[in-house]
DNA sequence: TTTTTACCCATTGTCGACAATCCTATTAAT
DNA sequence: ATTAATAGGATTGTCGACAATGGGTAAAAA
């Protein structure tokens, strides 16, 4: 489930009080708009709502959500540091774009730092972080066995996230999870592989057990080779997406 | 120099058709206000004018630069993606805190992104970049013999930068030069090791051999060596840092 | 027709004021 | 004396209006 907000503050229980001045009440959230809309244009963009490359109107955007220009400016700043909107000043935010050569330079960098969190995890990780980690894969199996393609997905997230906290390296975990696990999501979600279920679960087993053998070296090779074969399927089905787009593109300038 | 804009437009030749229309022309300061605060506030941090784990007051700060607190804000957002503030909402800014696990962190993650950007520089560099790299050496070298030290510092960082620029991938420039040298430079500045001058430019030399030819693996290896060789010389520096500190800080106490 | 130029409008950047929240100091209670 | 509760002040979050810039359109020149 990829806890959305920003690290500090792990385990509050403070009851929120729940006294909404404005707006639709019933929101569990309360903290501040800006993070309140973030999360909603974040799935927006993830999903295809706002298509990719689209400019963004923030008037337009603030008034959708009923809310002013200033927190939709926060928001869209913080989206552009998760890689998810480009802004140039006096120009405005846009969507980010899909492309292979960017595909390729993000997978490259996950590559390696995930593989990184492998070798870390496999020195540090708690017995507890590494039950856990076993019961996540044990439901993800289940879930395999019943053919429920959503959770998977889900599934597939919360493994490699729970592998970069048990990495233990604050920078690391940002850099990933604020930074690019974002956009990856964009990719992955557009580019709608859903998926090659069985083998992916088997490597996410394998690697489990070289971590929790603590033998970093070999935790991080299998994690290098899944990210491969995962971008491999992503890279395909963007060709063929964006055949298909420029297909489109060229049949309504002639027509 | 370390280039401080947002990436896009690598190589643009656009003339802006200078038609100053309003205010006094011949500023070279354009863009946007938030942007001209951020690069002097960011210096402020790095070189501890703003010392570490301070707090920071918008309306204040604001005022120290003759703005009001939008901009104000929109620079701690962005100082926040360079790991050189820390806010948390309803609380405020916080000035990052050094610490040395977080040192460490920072110096492992960074030593793999930076060893992954000397393997790929070593594959994609250009004639032209590999001489303006060798350029760089040279000067840094002559530098030396002068004894010069603040060009040391300032050549060292744009050593790296240019690798890092070489590489050619978009992600790992993104993550290095926008999110973790600044609080790199914060802890190098404040920990204040000039330096082991002489050793640093002999293995700049040898990882620039390296790469002229070709051997990304021996260039990554040698870069992470001279980053565990920095990396330890700040932490000595940092720890009786902090010893000072804490001592003074006791003496104030019992006082 | 094509290119250049000038203007207007849409959109972004900035400001000051108000609302909501947190921190602190003072007071009250045990 | 120590802790808990409360009120006040200080600080952050949000809003609406205005200023400044860029893009697009239409007229003018080639």
């Amino acid at each position: 489930m990829l806890k959305q907000d920003t690290t500090f503050v792990s385990d509050d229980t403070q009851v929120p009080h729940l006294h909404k001045v404005k707006s639709t009440s019933a929101d569990k959230t309360s903290t501040t708009l800006a993070d309140q809309i973030l999360v909603q244009i974040q799935t927006s963009i993830i999903k295809g709502e706002l298509p990719a490359g689209s400019k963004i109107n923030e008037q337009a955007l603030a008034e959708k959500y009923g809310i002013s220009r200033g927190p939709t400016r926060e928001a869209l700043q913080t989206l552009e540091r998760q890689r998810l909107v480009v802004r140039a000043p006096h120009v405005g935010a846009r969507v980010a774009q899909l492309t292979v050569s960017e595909l390729n330079d993000l997978y490259q960098l996950r590559s390696v730092l995930e593989g990184m969190a492998c070798e870390l995890a496999a020195s540090r990780i708690t017995p507890e972080q590494l039950a856990k980690l076993e019961d996540l894969l044990a439901t993800q199996e289940a879930a395999l066995a019943k053919g429920d393609t959503y959770f998977q997905e889900e599934g597939d997230v919360d493994f490699h996230y729970q592998i970069i906290q048990a990495s233990g390296n604050k920078h690391l975990q940002e850099t990933l999870v604020g930074g690019l696990y974002h956009l990856l999501r964009m990719y992955r979600y557009q580019c709608t592989n859903k998926n090659r279920p069985v083998k992916a679960i088997a490597e996410h087993r394998r690697i489990v057990e070289a971590i929790a053998q603590r033998d970093g070296e070999l935790a991080s090779l299998l994690m290098r080779r899944h990210i491969e074969q995962g971008r491999k399927n992503t890279e395909l089905r963007l060709i063929e997406l964006q055949a298909n787009a420029a297909a489109k593109e060229t049949l309504a300038n002639i027509s």
